[in-house]
RNA sequence: GGUCCCAUCGUCUAGCGGCUAGGACAGUGCCCUCUCACGGCAUAAACAGGGGUUCGAUUCCCCUUGGGACUACCA
């Protein structure tokens, strides 16, 4: 059965990880049954609805690779995408219902309201509207008023979530909500389910949070005469407090792991791992999600948000893909680090990538290659320890390099070898002073592979003049 | 407060009545080695508690406890 799945940001200003997360799973669920997914944007809330608010989400889905069948830019056959735009439909339904005496006016003020949510608060529960205006069947011409579904009294509203299993309200805990403000503006219950059903999803995945919103919506569908599509409602992604991500928390945005140098194939695997399991296996490249993805892998508890183990991806990943994506995501971090390039700057990605975890982490050791001399930081103590002691091994390696014909890693490994002979010494007493005269630093690359990197021209500069 | 959800190593999880409770990250030790990494090997680490059901519960049910979400004329 081929599954129409949808995400429905609220323009947010940003990709965040759990939406992002829904998002992967809705869209795995589309392209593993052969269906659709598709992209609306939830902006009813005239107050927080800014162009490049949205574009901040679809970019985040397009660097992950998420791409949609029907939405913004694209279009499609439900056209327009944007809630904003889908205000005349919502309002013929709204109209419907009224008509049908499924919903009705109320104009209470916002005042009593809030009275009657204090004292059914303090009263231990249950409705905080009092239905106060459910029988006085107020008209057009009554003013100010909301539109609020008539809930019935006291029954069994009954969800079988995909991945809960089954849940169950008595509607007599539901208010008689509101589904359009008085001016116009639909609520979110309610353009959730016309768009739902205008545009035949037919499965429903979303976080936890919006388990709560469930009944009202399932009441909505009812009072529609619609078909429910199927739910599922996925465990939260929490921080290390076991709270629920937010802003609070730091990194909570795609874009922040996308800047901070997480390849995108590291950032879908963690993502998918993180509630979703397939017996053992940890890395899954994302042919193999849509292949083995399945909802009933979708775990029920909550999760907290690890970076160590994304970290750990990521190296996987940055190990993994083929050398040149890796080269060309580098490039451009290495250019604004304002690097100079040198021939070999692609062999410096090739070694580099063994030993780091992210582009940022390949970016901060490849300093040693392209940085000029005197923009290089050198660890003065390693200068003065390892390699001040052997100045005179250092210039007489240069000399011996000096002679190799051909500047490749073998070459150069016989001629270091030959030396340490020469001088009776083992490869660590010449590698160490060697690899500080070379890079400043006591730590790096094998010796050979960065004097390769490096070039003659450079590594003997760097020999002779051994940070004196 | 009310409604709802959740509960296996520190973390992500496997388990779908009978297992020495498995894997991965992180931790620790060893090996590899020109350093640091990478990698390899090893090690430590969990079924929240109490009742049931059953010949037998990590697994099914209930309660307790603990965590969390929601509780708007936001989405």
């Amino acid at each position: 059965m081929a599954f129409r799945t949808r995400f429905a940001p609220s323009p947010t200003g940003y990709l965040h990880i759990g939406g992002a997360r829904t998002a992967l799973f809705s869209w795995l669920l589309a392209r593993k049954t052969g269906g659709q997914f598709l992209l609306r944007i939830e902006d009813t809330d005239e107050d927080r609805n800014r162009e490049d608010a949205v574009d901040a989400i679809l970019d985040g889905l397009r660097w992950l690779g998420i791409d949609w069948d029907e939405g913004p830019e694209i279009g499609g056959p439900h056209a327009p995408y944007r809630q904003s735009e889908r205000l005349a439909q919502y309002q013929a339904v709204a109209a419907k219902l009224l008509a049908e005496g499924k919903a009705y006016r109320c104009d209470c003020s916002v005042d009593r309201l809030a009275a009657l949510r204090e004292t059914a608060k303090a009263e231990g529960g249950r409705r905080g509207y009092d239905g106060h205006c459910r029988d006085r069947d107020l008209g057009p011409d009554a003013g100010s008023t909301v539109l609020r579904l008539r809930v019935p009294d006291s029954r069994d509203v009954l969800l079988d979530d995909l991945i809960k299993g089954a849940v169950r309200w008595d509607s007599a805990e539901l208010d008689d909500f509101i589904l359009v403000r008085p001016d116009g503006m639909p609520m979110y219950n309610f353009v959730v389910v016309c768009d739902d059903v205008a545009m035949e999803i037919t499965h429903v995945l979303r976080g936890d949070e919006h388990l709560n919103n469930t009944p009202k919506q399932l009441l909505i569908y009812e009072a529609m005469g619609a078909s429910q599509p199927h739910f599922g409602h996925m465990p939260l992604i929490l921080d290390d407090q076991g709270r629920k991500m937010s802003k609070r928390f730091g990194d909570v945005a795609v874009g922040q792991y996308r800047d901070a140098g997480y390849p995108p194939e590291a950032m879908i695997n963690y993502l998918a791992r993180l509630g979703w399991a397939h017996g053992d296996a940890e890395l899954f490249g994302v042919d193999e999600l849509i292949q083995m993805f399945s909802i009933e892998g979708i775990g029920a508890s909550a999760g907290k948000w690890d970076v160590q183990k994304l970290r750990w991806v990521s190296g996987h990943w940055l190990k993994s893909l083929p050398l040149d994506r890796v080269a060309a995501a580098m490039r451009p971090i290495f250019e604004a680090r304002g690097y100079l390039l040198g021939e070999r700057w692609v062999d410096a990605v090739r070694v580099l990538r063994e030993r780091a975890h992210t582009y940022a982490e390949v970016a901060d050791q490849a300093g040693v290659f392209f940085l000029a001399d005197d923009q290089l930081p050198v660890d003065a103590d390693a200068v003065a320890t390892v390699l001040a002691p052997s100045r005179e091994l250092v210039s007489r390696a240069a000399e011996a390099f000096a002679g190799v014909a051909a500047w490749t890693e073998a070459e150069l490994e016989a001629a270091g070898n030959a030396l340490c002979v020469a001088e009776g010494i083992k490869l660590g007493k010449l590698a160490q002073p060697l690899r500080v005269a070379l890079v400043g630093q006591k730590v790096g690359p094998g010796l050979w592979q960065t004097l390769f990197i490096l070039g003659r021209e450079t590594s003997l500069r760097r020999m002779r003049r051994a940070w004196s």
